[in-house]
RNA sequence: GGGCCCGUAGCUUAGCCUGGUUGAGCGCACGGCUGAUAACCGUGAGGUCACGCGUUCAAAUCGCGUCGGGCCCA
């Protein structure tokens, strides 16, 4: 009992699942019984219905809103329930292999929207590859491991240092961090579900598996095999705080205030200076050398300030500069020399007397490329400090000096006064010391980018220290050769890119001075010195001749193998950098070495994704652990993703806060709308700028679809549509053009969409789909098929559209199921499975809908799309002429530059332009308009000119067009004629009255809104039709319910005008009992007053 | 400082590869439809295509440079 209750109270997981079980007990019963009732009753509509249950073998009525909310939770229920996922995997298990490997999300606890960005397109190829009959490797990753996630737990114990962590126990230390990494991927397994990312949650690989241990393992030990494995000094990035080498990929910069310093050195045979700028004091006491630029100009000065002289060394050009920044009054100008004559002169350490071990070191000037004409031109060089100074340091001969511990701070080698002290708070003490010396030129301050630990912020220094490396240098000519053989998308993103990152390889350190990670598998003989590189747990076990239960520190750290020189071997104390664990998931997922078929069958992977920041992360450190290991590149194809900012491109941040969750949109719009969203934006490769904007537009859209599909619903449950009936196949003589054409457009969106995921042009095909359900669905073909879904009989051109719509949708839904998963499986399961309970149990696992050549019919599509453009040019016309679409008229006419076929279409145009005509081609009849050219008329018929226009004002113009033809036309006034030639006036054509023109792309359409009787009579009746529709539904009568209706008009002549259409409007009302009158009484259970222009109207309802 | 990408209407964007009157959606204003209706449709206003120079008969598009944004590096 006890227990229970905690169970429910601490968890909200069951309360949740008790809630959906009543959820779905409601929404069954609702469903049932709106299923039984709607076929005698319209009008029930209005549950929350999202999709019939499987046993009820019948389409249902749905929502007349899309609550994505509901809609996914009831698909997430069945895709659960019916365990859909792994049926959909294990029907594709006899297709071809698709070896996708997930780049691991590290385990921060929470995803971000780039995170859901880069799970949506990933869920998105996959689930297209699988419907395309591949079988798809999709086991997730989780990178668990690393610097981040132990700073996280030295928080919560409080700790500053590593010697707090020796001190808690290494080995709770790390149950701590594996509990916390742990915890952290279940949240993000729930997070990523609810994106309806679909892949192998139950069974990730997860980076502190032992199986996955080994994997890094093995790649060390195939390095040492292959002698890419060193161990050797190197300068490195270091946090005095972890007290670890960090990589590259680990130093955060940011801008910070330091010492900016001007340090003179003392030559040793003359009396002068090498001048040398550096903003970093505290690596002076480990200088050991300085470097100029092999062609360069040097130039010794002779310089004043304060009644001293000093002679100094710099470069040419920065003579000027160095002597401003020392505050010199003035100089004189020495001697000059290039660079290279510099090389070898002597100099004395500047405190050689507080650090006493400089003593004994020779110090002289380097040549160096490096050197840039900035500053002084001449560079400290503390090949303890710096990597391009350890290098040079290398090269000549100059020791490593490094009197700096792991802790940041000097050393006893730094001499007594400054042992102890922490380096960048002794930068004030060196210079005072410099100071005191003679020895600062000049002293200021600057502002300038530097490096920090990612994790703890610490700003990071340079130290020499012992470290393990990969010789990645070596390797770099095969993977820029390997790097050619992948497909990148975009191109770019190879060719360029990430071509350029790797051609600037380096030697790769992958030890870490740490606890939580993939303990280094090397051990050492502690008596000859000798190397071993274990690659397994088995044959460390067999080594060792010890059982191992945990692969972690610190347990691997107490085995000891046996040397075949008989000493004792023991571990090297370091972990691998993190950034190892992820470069080996290529096989690793594949649980290679344990399991090599896996690793024959499916390596190298057929497709990887990831942000253009991995470019030097993963896409690199794969590539670098996979030449290593195997000589060859680990994946076949790359696409590169972009990031996600906010509305005007700026990074997301905390700070700034405009930061917005996954969770938001999902919650506010639903996962499918996110999914299409971030789809749709931009090509996967830009940054993507979050608008809320945006995805709700995106959201109208799914609604847009979802009112398409919901329209047809009510009228084929009530028509008793059946699977039979839904068969194209029999209406081939039945359908109608704009049948053909919606279904010619449907494939030709197949077509569209299969190349677009093919070449993971993702906004391609959300675009392409967006615009077809917009366009093509909803504003034109759902409009010009309304007519016919209430026609009452079985009539063969009423369910040819019934077909058409189940054709198109159900193909339409099987198209988006990669993209809006929850939507496509909520339309399918009701409208396809509805019908045809033999149908795949799910559109997930349905074969890809291939393109049908033989209903696509572009010259069909080109006309439509002509019709459209008419239509739109009409209503243009028709709301410049003030006629609405509800009133007829005679005629409509389009002109085109070049030959417009309508063929097939009139009916189309006809019916939705409202137009008892249309003609294509010839031009209407214009009206002339005359205009009188003052200018000329003037001059000929001085004083009589006015009188003269006036009067061919008012004359025809075709009378005067045609005697201008023959001659002259003459104007009589007064008995007299004044001749009129053709210069005096100009013809302009107008168009008649009534008419009203509108352009579209090839021509003008044109309208004739002239009225006539039996126009009006129309244009009225449809008017009252319109009021007594809108009164049934105030009344909220079923469609098949019948009424007696009487009307009152105050004008007889419109009177006159219904009288003749009492059938057509009795019909359209269905009303069994209709009365017209002149200012009569009207009656019934809802009377109501109209305003039609000036017309009055009174309405009264009853049912009959 | 270097590499790669991006800059088009108030906002989000298409067009750029292959030069020839910038096309849409949102928002705004006005209108229409009314058995998809808390839905939908039409019309209108709104753009020195970041800026400058060049190539060309012609540049949003090609080249160079500057500015701004992003990622990566130094």
């Amino acid at each position: 009992m006890g227990s229970n209750f905690v169970l429910l109270t601490g968890s909200s997981i069951p309360w949740l699942g008790l809630g959906y079980m009543k959820f779905a007990v409601w929404q069954y019963s609702r469903a049932t019984a709106a299923n039984a009732v709607t076929k005698a009753k319209y009008g029930l509509g209005r549950d929350r219905a999202c999709f019939a249950l499987e046993d009820v073998s019948v389409i249902t009525e749905v929502a007349g809103q899309y609550d994505a909310g509901a809609v996914e939770e009831r698909v997430r229920r069945f895709w659960e329930e019916s365990e859909i996922y792994s049926k959909v995997r294990r029907i594709r298990q006899v297709g071809r292999r698709f070896f996708f490997v997930d780049g691991p999300p590290y385990t921060t606890g929470k995803i971000h929207l780039g995170t859901a960005w880069n799970k949506v397109i990933k869920d998105c190829v996959l689930r297209y590859r699988s419907m395309s009959g591949y079988h798809v490797r999709d086991r997730p990753g989780w990178d668990m491991h690393g610097l981040p996630i132990e700073v996280k737990v030295e928080e919560f114990l409080g700790f500053t240092n590593k010697r707090q962590i020796e001190e808690y126990g290494v080995g709770e230390f790390i149950e701590r961090c594996k509990e916390f990494a742990l915890r952290q991927k279940d949240e993000m397994t729930g997070q990523f579900k609810s994106l309806g990312a679909w892949m192998d949650w139950d069974d990730p690989y997860m980076t502190l598996k032992s199986e996955y241990i080994e994997a890094a393992w093995w790649a060390l030990k195939r390095a040492n095999e292959r002698a890419l494995l060193e161990r050797g000094m190197r300068v490195v990035n270091w946090c005095p705080r972890c007290q670890t080498a960090i990589a590259d990929s680990e130093v955060e910069y940011w801008d910070e205030t330091d010492p900016s310093i001007y340090v003179k050195f003392p030559l040793v045979e003359e009396d002068a200076n090498f001048v040398i700028w550096t903003t970093t004091p505290w690596t002076i006491p480990a200088n050991i050398g300085v470097a100029v630029h092999p062609d360069f100009q040097y130039s010794r000065v002779r310089a004043w300030r304060g009644g001293k002289t000093d002679e100094l060394i710099m470069a040419s050009d920065l003579v000027d500069a160095v002597l401003k920044a020392g505050r010199y009054k003035d100089f004189d100008l020495l001697s000059t020399c290039k660079g290279e004559e510099l090389l070898d002169m002597a100099y004395k350490h500047p405190l050689d007397d507080i650090v006493p071990a400089q003593r004994g070191i020779e110090h002289k000037v380097h040549l160096a490329d490096f050197v840039t004409a900035e500053n002084t031109g001449l560079v400290h060089i503390a090949p303890g400090h710096g990597i391009e100074d350890f290098e040079l340091g290398q090269a000549r001969g100059m020791p490593t000096f490094c009197p700096v511990g792991e802790d940041g701070r000097y050393t006893e080698e730094a001499g007594e006064k400054y042992a102890g002290k922490y380096v960048k708070e002794a930068n004030g003490e060196v210079m005072d010391d410099l100071e005191e010396r003679g020895h600062l030129l000049a002293k200021g301050n600057i502002v300038h980018r530097y490096g920090h630990c990612w994790r703890c912020k610490t700003p990071i220094i340079f130290i020499a220290t012992s470290q393990w490396f990969l010789k990645i240098g070596d390797l770099r000519s095969d993977m820029l050769e390997e790097i050619a053989k992948i497909k990148w998308y975009p191109d770019w993103a190879g060719s360029s890119r990430f071509r350029d990152w790797v051609s600037g390889a380096r030697d790769w350190c992958i030890s870490r001075q740490r606890y939580w990670g993939i303990p280094l598998p090397i051990w050492i003989c502690h008596k000859c010195g000798s190397l071993e590189v274990i690659g397994t747990q088995e044959e460390l076990e067999k080594r060792s001749g010890s059982a191992i239960s945990d692969l972690h520190r610190p347990a691997v750290d107490d085995v000891t193998i046996t040397c075949p020189c008989g000493g004792q071997m023991l571990r090297v104390p370091d972990v691998f950098d993190v950034w190892f664990d992820s470069a080996v998931a290529s096989w690793a997922t594949l649980n290679f070495p344990r399991d090599k078929s896996a690793f024959d069958e499916w390596w190298p992977a057929d497709f990887i994704t990831e942000g253009h920041d991995q470019t030097r992360g993963w896409f690199y450190s794969q590539l670098g652990a996979s030449m290593v290991s195997f000589g060859k590149a680990p994946y076949r194809s790359v696409l590169m993703h972009g990031f996600t900012l906010d509305e005007q491109g700026k990074k997301m941040s905390k700070s700034i806060g405009n930061v917005v969750g996954p969770e938001e949109v999902v919650g506010k719009h639903g996962a499918d709308t996110l999914r299409f969203y971030v789809l749709s934006s931009n090509s996967p490769w830009e940054d993507l700028h979050f608008s809320w904007d945006a995805a709700a537009n995106t959201n109208r859209m799914l609604n847009i679809l979802w009112n398409a599909y919901r329209f047809p619903l009510p009228y084929m449950i009530l028509d008793g549509f059946t699977a039979e009936k839904a068969d194209l196949s029999q209406y081939r003589d039945h359908l109608r053009p704009e049948d053909r054409w919606i279904l010619s457009r449907v494939n030709t969106l197949a077509g569209e969409v299969k190349s677009g995921l093919d070449g993971y042009l993702l906004h391609r095909v959300a675009r392409a789909i967006s615009e077809f359900v917009l366009e093509d669905l909803s504003r034109w073909y759902i409009q010009l098929v309304r007519p016919r879904t209430w026609i009452e009989t079985d009539d063969p051109d009423k369910l040819a559209a019934y077909a058409t719509l189940y054709q198109v949708i159900s193909k339409l839904c099987r198209l988006m199921a990669p993209l809006t998963p929850f939507l496509a499986e909520s339309i399918y399961q009701n409208l396809v499975r509805g019908l045809d309970p033999a149908a795949a149990e799910s559109v997930h696992m349905c074969d890809w809908p291939l393109p049908e050549e033989e209903w696509i019919d572009h010259d069909l599509e080109e006309r439509m799309k002509f019709v459209r453009e008419i239509s739109e040019a009409v209503s243009n016309a028709r709301q410049k002429a003030g006629r609405k679409l509800r009133w007829p008229v005679a005629e409509i006419i389009a002109t085109s530059s070049e030959p417009l076929e309508i063929n097939d279409l009139e009916g189309v145009l006809k019916g939705q332009t409202n137009a008892r005509k249309v003609t294509i081609g010839e031009r209407p009849r214009m009206d002339l308009e005359l205009e009188p050219l003052h200018r000329k008329i003037g001059p000929v018929f001085k004083g009589d000119a006015g009188r003269v226009i006036a009067e061919l004002k008012s004359a025809d113009p075709n009378r005067v067009r045609a005697a201008l033809q023959d001659g002259i036309f003459e104007v009589s006034l007064e008995g007299r004629t004044f001749p009129i030639t053709a210069e005096m006036v100009e013809f302009k054509e107008k168009l008649p009255e009534n008419f009203y023109g509108a352009d579209f792309s090839k021509g003008t359409a044109y309208v004739d809104v002239s009225m006539t009787p039996d126009l009006m009579a129309e244009g009225y009746s449809r008017e009252v039709i319109r009021r007594i529709q809108d009164m049934r539904k105030e009344m909220d009568l079923r469609v098949e319910d019948t009424i007696a209706v009487s009307v009152s008009v105050d004008r007889a002549d419109v009177l006159d005008l219904i009288q003749g259409q009492r059938e057509f409007i009795a019909g359209e009302v269905r009303a069994t009992e209709l009365q017209l009158g002149l200012e009569m009484e009207v009656k019934g259970h809802m009377v109501k007053e109209w305003q039609i222009e000036d017309l009055v109207l009174h309405v009264g309802i009853g049912r009959s």
